[in-house]
DNA sequence: CGTTACCTTGATATCGTTCAAGTACCGTGG
DNA sequence: CCACGGTACTTGAACGATATCAAGGTAACG
């Protein structure tokens, strides 16, 4: 089975790889874990607030939403959920879900026991230390976002919002240098970032205006990144280009010092 | 050491027993945790955005807060830390924290080496589930506070704000019945809700003429839970108030039979 | 008993919403 | 091939929620 590398690898394993190298049985597990795929159409619901998760599952491609609708109709996505994202990763732990998670495109899931997450906990402390790395930048994103919806404006939230997405889907591998694909109505981009659909579109318009990107059938082009990080108060997000696996490589190697799979990165 | 029960207990021994009973031993393992603690001043940063955690700690006494600070002074907090909080949980995987904690009060804090946190995932199976179970919980609460901030309005943002903070309060028994203290100042909480001292200000004026809360020396009384409720939009959280460990008991069950410290609920 | 930090209130300004209308782009059925 | 209807995008105008500016009040504290 240990066939050559470089074959097709899912986001999800490209994304916990650039945090630590895992092993081979490490990968495999991963794989099984994906090993289910089934299409499902776009704006279906995966989990419902206030139901019990449905096991848990990966994401292995298209795009869906954690979101929470109040009675009124008012609605408040909480985040993007990308090609390998865990969905329900704590279903073990929580009897319902605390948001809704919708299809936004046609979609590939793959659903597994929300109890081998317990075990991948146990048995393999790489790819442990990669869920709980990946679980945490999440959080630091959630984090972000805060700032953004209390304290940004709306022109700067977008600007915001954009890199962040370009930065996340370059982490799985689903960008395309300059641009990326973003295959979403403007009424979620609003609903994401607490604004109208009128006042988000202007503040599209505002940024393409002052030439920092375009945007073209459900699709961004950074034009100027650094005038973009400008207009979003990039103050100090080195967070989202941050490698941040030093101290975590000396703890694992302490830990595990058998552990081979580390002097491959 | 296997003296009767009713010594004082800690905040977050409290607020995890709420969820799943632990044995004498993962009593003793958290004690640990918390045995070396250190008076703070109101005021100091326990640790730093951009800077990597000084080792993990829990919060002991006091209240602090987590927030994030832009060049040009606004400042925006992601959430409130109370007694019985864990603080860079996360260091072991993050080079850096992505938010600032501050005191807000006069506090005591017990760090600990965050190799811990690893060793009580791998040696105790509730213990690491109930903090599993907390965090997943504190992370509802950062989703649903990113609901309130894009979506609902000063006045409503208030009035869930303390419906929440009473419940969060409560399962650490720092609740004084209808009331709680609130060891704070309007523009922190301002800060919170991402909203003007002024506006804040206005928000519980509205909401004493209202007859739901009385407000006085920084402690809150609730005089009428419902109509708090209603004002917050509580559409259905249910989730503040739900215990959530049916599932998981089962799964814990399963995982070591042995386990009698379950018996003991 | 003056200083400081916090709370409160009024007046004005602004950002973002709502309402309304128009346009562009499909996919579908005649 | 065209007419139709739907969905998304765009723009203008009026309104409203919240911010900002300004000032006074009160309590704690040296």
């Amino acid at each position: 089975m240990a066939e050559a590398r470089p074959r097709w690898e899912s986001p999800l394993t490209r994304k916990l790889e650039t945090f630590v190298t895992l092993s081979e049985t490490e990968r495999e597990f991963l794989a099984g874990l994906e090993s289910d795929p089934r299409r499902v159409a776009p704006d279906s619901d995966v989990a419902e607030r206030g139901e019990p998760y449905d096991g848990s599952a990966v994401l292995l491609s298209g795009w869906a939403i954690e979101h929470k609708t109040f009675h009124d109709g008012r609605r408040q996505v909480v985040d993007f959920l990308l090609p390998g994202t865990f969905i329900g990763l704590y279903a073990n732990v929580c009897d319902v879900a605390d948001s809704t998670v919708t299809t936004l495109t046609d979609a590939t899931l793959s659903r597994f026991p929300s109890e081998l997450v317990v075990e991948a906990f146990a048995r393999f402390p790489h790819l442990a230390s990669a869920i709980a790395w990946s679980t945490a930048r999440e959080a630091a994103i959630l984090s972000e976002r805060i700032a953004s919806l209390g304290r940004r404006s709306a022109y700067e939230r977008l600007a915001h919002l954009l890199l962040e997405l370009w930065a996340r889907l370059r982490v799985r591998g689903l960008d395309r240098g300059d641009s990326f694909a973003m295959p979403v109505t403007q009424a979620v981009v609003a609903d994401v970032l607490g604004l109208s659909v009128v006042h988000l579109n202007r503040s599209y318009r505002r940024l393409r205006r002052d030439g920092y990107i375009t945007y073209d059938t459900r699709s961004v082009r950074i034009l100027d990144r650094a005038g973009l990080e400008r207009a979003a108060g990039f103050d100090d997000d080195y967070l989202l280009h941050r490698d941040m696996s030093r101290r975590l490589r000396e703890t694992l190697a302490r830990l595990s010092p058998h552990g081979s799979s580390l002097t491959r990165v």
